[in-house]
DNA sequence: CTGAAAGCGCTTACAG
DNA sequence: CTGAAAGCGCTTACAG
């Protein structure tokens, strides 16, 4: 029995047959059940039958054909990445490539395909709702920083296991979900600028419909109060929205010494403010921003800030959504940050 | 005969059974094999039945089972987007963000999901080719700027449909790909430098091993000749091996008066060490760059610099791609590249 | 511990 | 234009 007795399928070269399940069991001298059965994980099979198996695999140049199993398993084995952002924004943010690689590295690790879906315009959504819902994927990693986000509603009330990452503002009980501790991070940050002798701290926030926009705005009131509302400015995460902010600040509270930033993006923005306006950094004025991205360092001066933990944020959301899919219910992670303190402040 | 007859698959709610193509089929009062059909674009049915499926599957709420498909058509349906890259550069690199943005959104066009793999480590590698092997995608976008990169080797030995971003040196017969003219854009950029009055004007380029890292450089000499090896200076494509290129610059030729850097990123290292040395910039060196990534503009002064069609660059890899999975012989598609002055040159 | 057999949800010649 | 039927490559009770 030669391959060239079987018709070639479409798209393979003549002669290429790929082995089946059947040429190993016909190659080891086993049925196919028993092969299934070492390929799931060896259970009742013995060490004999195991090693014939396992030595026929090698031989045929066996690989499992991951629809058949699915087709039967009702599993996909695999898991999307979702991105629901209206804006193009997020491709931009540094802290996206960063949690991309890790997810797709974490679930590299367990065998298991990401797939990428983003859904910034109201067409795109529509086609990753049909998509998701059509059964491809076991669970979905959601990326999606505003307040009622469309597509986390009707993630979170169909049954496709979700974890999000950051807070899902309005659904915390429903969707499992890893975050950084923000508010901890920047009642950190503030209080350094304070120790090192800064009276008027500003800070530029995130949106107030992001739960970084909110949590970093409480975590600095906690610990410089609410008054002084001149102090607070606020941008959108670009670079742009960031020089804004601090050319509102200064022109506001002129005598501000420091300014506490959501974001490493917008704190470079704030620098090329603090330039132009003749202010020197940290001189004049301590600037600090958060997440610690890989700009932080190249900035001029290079950025104190905070450092969100993305590896580990990675390799939670990874652990969490294997967890749900396994059948639990939805949990929350909260990882602490750590302040890095370099020359701006 | 309610969906509680059948036993509910693992994972889904009780009593909440996914129609398959069968109840389309009675409810519809058409045979499996009609249903089919119309799924795969209603050749050889009547309106009438064509009609009557549609309302069956929108009644029933039908959605196809690509496993089941892929299973007897033998195609996946799917693509993978694969970066190749030994360093975690890339992820910092905001070309890779606008690609995989780019691709993404193209392929949802075709409904056609996108699976995200890195082959960053050797180990990385070997799941990745496994996986590739093993039938799950029809075919590789892949990202590998480097020559000789083992995986291009590999991929381009086997029967799966691979298209390259960017030049695959060394396999510019075998595989197809699409790039930006990096010569001719160079060129233009060099010698727009020259019309401004400019008469020292330097270089640093990217890795050689890369084809930005060559054409850009090959541009550049078109323009400037091959006299003043000191003007030539080599970096990694990374800031900071852009701000050191540009010190050793202005050790060895302290009377430059405009640099031409191969890529943005090290564009912003470079506009670091010039202030550090207390050059203006356009005044004392004019700085132009190469991408126009999304950081050019907020860089101080925004950049001048080179801007890859990256949107397009995407839309071909798609259609090459699409092409090459229908049977097509490889192909290379060079697209133009454009000029964008601003501020610092 | 093992094999024979049913079945996952589709597509596609084949006959009509 | 349509239906009956085989088959894609697996997994998994069921019997033994």
């Amino acid at each position: 029995m030669t391959a060239q007795q079987f018709g070639a399928p479409a798209g393979t070269r003549p002669g290429r047959r790929r082995p089946t399940i059947k040429d190993v069991a016909a190659v080891a001298g086993v049925s196919r059940g028993t092969v299934s059965r070492v390929l799931n994980g060896g259970t009742n099979v013995s060490p004999s039958a195991m090693d014939a198996v396992n030595r026929a695999i090698e031989r045929t140049g066996y690989v499992l054909n991951r629809n058949a199993r699915s087709l039967v398993t009702q599993r996909a084995w695999s898991v999307a990445f979702v991105l629901a952002e209206p804006q193009e924004r997020f491709f931009e943010d540094p802290n996206f490539s960063t949690l991309l690689r890790g997810c797709t590295a974490e679930l590299g690790k367990h065998d298991i395909p990401l797939l990428l879906a983003t859904a910034g315009t109201q067409e795109e959504r529509g086609r990753v709702v049909r998509f998701l819902g059509s059964g491809h994927v076991d669970g979905v990693l959601l990326v999606s920083t505003h307040a009622g986000n469309p597509l986390l509603e009707e993630l979170s009330r169909g049954d496709l296991p979700v974890v999000a990452c950051g807070r899902p503002m309005g659904h915390e009980r429903r969707v499992a979900y890893v975050a950084a501790d923000d508010r901890e991070g920047a009642r950190d940050v503030v209080r350094y600028l304070r120790e090192r002798g800064r009276r008027r701290v500003a800070t530029i926030t995130g949106p107030l419909d992001t739960p970084g926009g909110v949590q970093r705005l409480e975590g600095y009131r906690d610990v410089v109060g609410s008054d002084g509302p001149d102090l607070v400015a606020h941008g959108d995460y670009t670079q742009r929205s960031g020089e804004e902010a601090m050319r509102q600040l200064l022109e506001r509270a002129p005598d501000l010494d420091a300014v506490f930033v959501a974001s490493d993006l917008m704190a470079l923005g704030a620098l090329t403010a603090l330039r132009r306006a003749g202010r020197r950094v940290p001189e004049d004025v301590a600037v600090a921003g958060f997440d610690d991205a890989p700009i932080a360092v190249g900035a001029e001066p290079p950025l104190t800030t905070v450092r969100q933990p993305m590896e580990r944020i990675s390799a939670e959301l990874v652990r969490l959504l294997m967890a749900r899919i396994a059948g639990e219910e939805p949990s929350a992670v909260i990882l602490p940050t750590e302040l890095v303190v370099r020359r701006s402040a």
